[in-house]
DNA sequence: CTGTTAATAT
DNA sequence: GATATTAACA
């Protein structure tokens, strides 16, 4: 390959750059030389900084980019850096073996054009050149600038000219604007992808939970949220993933609650006022319509909108984290989401001590439900209600396609409230609600024991446990594996009973009150 | 300009 | 095939 060393020629400009190599280590020099001299670059070399920083002086307008090793005895490459553009603005790229963000961020703090790491590798120095070559537009844009207007919109200036500048060369430069090399502009990386963990699942929850589901728009969650580099963009869509998901669910809720409630006559739960008579569902409830009644009932209240009534806000997209099945403890935990509680409409909350300033979304609070733990009401809490069957298999299926469905299948039917301590989110002024998916029955919730699902489930009332069984069979049929009503309203009854071991009063009871509140 | 929705990319 | 990003529309 003929080496064309004319460095006068302009069209072939990245031929023959003039590049300052500084490394105090002579054997990364040699290399770095070498790579350098492999792109036809013109390569000077020096092993201290304080030599390339006279030979800058010395030479000023002989360089066209300066590439420095950060760790150097002489002079901090930092230094050098920062002296280099302040002195004689050539684009330097700084060269390390830490890759460390806080020395990444060192570097383009102290307007290092590019932060290469060692290992350098040849192909990275192809695209140096376009270090130069950006940083000669940016001089003749300002220049531009300091002759022309000058109405101390630097912006919008600073817009205008780049779209001057951007159809003067675009000929120039529209070459490899595609194929996969990275070089568009280098200071402009391409925007990382945003990985929706947990936390930043729970935060977007917290406000969406907070400003309610019909209210939660973009621009306010990401504000809630207020998490740095995010977009309203990112919010979006997520937001949208989330309310399809939402869509999902209670499309396959409404539609199984609406078959249920063909009979919905013989619901008792027009006894809204009549609260009393609840007492019956988390009671024993024997299995048959009535059960099935009840819970599609129930279910109402949490689920559906549009046919039964409106849904403030539901809690529910898990981050596809882990198999989203809640492993005892807590592995990150908080995966959950939950049904956020439905308004209250005519009713009133008797006992609501609801402190829960702005919860206007969800204006009242499950009590009782605290078990032993919390007596009575936690300001601060707002129990939500979540059905893990359908969760966990909206998460697996949906998010988790990993893991099989037998899976979700084996996995005993559950519903569960669970408190939300707002320590446990991330939102700190209000204590938002959320459910937190601890596994089976509300007494989980309070006790993260190392108790599996299964035997969670062995342990709770045998006649819960054959009930389930056989309505397991029909969901399992009914339903199949799209986590049917029928599933959540075993769930629910599963609840309820399991609850009735922590006395009426407690958990039903006190659930039912609120539910009735609800209503 | 913002929120939604559809298309496209990874 | 699921997700996130972008484009496009109201």
């Amino acid at each position: 390959m003929t080496v064309k060393q004319d460095f006068g020629a302009v069209d072939q400009f990245p031929v023959g750059m003039r590049v300052l190599a500084v490394d105090d280590d002579q054997t990364c020099l040699r290399i770095l030389e070498t790579l350098l001299h492999r792109c036809q670059y013109h390569v000077t070399t020096t092993d201290r900084a304080e030599t390339a920083l006279e030979l800058l002086r010395e030479n000023r307008d002989k360089f066209d980019l300066v590439i420095s090793d950060v760790d150097m005895p002489d002079m901090d490459g930092f230094k050098l850096l920062e002296l280099v553009g302040l002195e004689m603005d050539l684009p330097v790229i700084m060269l390390s073996a830490h890759s460390d963000p806080k020395f990444v961020m060192k570097g383009v703090k102290h307007g290092a054009c590019d932060y290469l790491l060692k290992p350098v590798r040849i192909e990275e120095l192809k695209n140096i050149w376009q270090h130069v070559v950006r940083k000669s537009k940016l001089k003749k844009m300002k220049s531009s600038l300091s002759n022309g207007d000058s109405d101390g919109n630097p912006d919008q200036n600073r817009l205008k000219a780049n779209r001057k500048r951007k159809d003067q060369f675009q000929e120039e430069e529209d070459e490899e604007e595609r194929g996969g090399n990275e070089n568009d502009d280098p200071t402009a990386q391409k925007k990382p992808r945003v990985l929706w963990t947990r936390e930043l699942h729970n935060k977007f929850l917290a406000a969406v939970d907070h400003l309610g589901v019909e209210k939660a728009v973009p621009k306010k969650i990401l504000d809630l949220m207020n998490v740095d580099k995010l977009t309203r963009e990112n919010v979006a869509s997520h937001l949208q993933k989330y309310r399809s998901a939402l869509k999902k669910i209670n499309n396959e809720a409404n539609q199984q609650a609406n078959m249920a409630a063909i009979d919905s006559h013989f619901m008792q739960m027009s006894s809204l006022k009549g609260l009393g008579g609840h007492h019956n569902h988390h009671r024993a409830i024997p299995l048959g319509s009535g059960q099935f009644y009840g819970g599609a009932a129930t279910m109402r209240h949490y689920l559906s909108n549009r046919t039964f009534g409106r849904l403030n806000s539901v809690s529910g997209m898990f981050p596809h984290v882990s198999s989203s099945r809640p492993r005892n403890h807590n592995d990150g935990g908080y995966i959950l989401q939950g049904l956020p509680i439905p308004p209250l409409d005519g009713l009133h909350i008797e006992n609501n001590n609801n402190n829960n300033n702005n919860n206007k979304a969800f204006p009242m609070v499950l009590e009782g439900h605290a078990q032993s733990s919390s007596p009575s009401l936690n300001p601060g809490f707002s129990p939500h209600f979540e059905v893990n069957k359908r969760l966990d298999h909206w998460s697996n299926s949906v998010l988790s396609p990993n893991v099989p469905q037998s899976d979700v299948h084996s996995k005993p039917d559950a519903l569960e409230w669970n408190l939300f301590s707002d320590s446990a989110t991330p939102l700190d002024k209000e204590p938002s609600s959320f459910c937190r998916n601890t596994g089976l029955g509300s007494s989980n919730a309070y006790n993260l024991g190392p108790m599996t699902d299964a035997q969670q489930l062995r342990s709770s009332d045998p006649k819960e446990g054959l009930f389930m069984g056989q309505h397991k069979l029909e969901s399992d049929f009914l339903a199949s594996d799209a986590g049917s009503l029928d599933d959540l309203v075993n769930t629910l009854m599963t609840q309820e009973q399991s609850q009735a071991d922590f006395s009426e009063g407690d958990l039903g009871f006190g659930w039912f009150n609120s539910l009735r509140t609800c209503i």
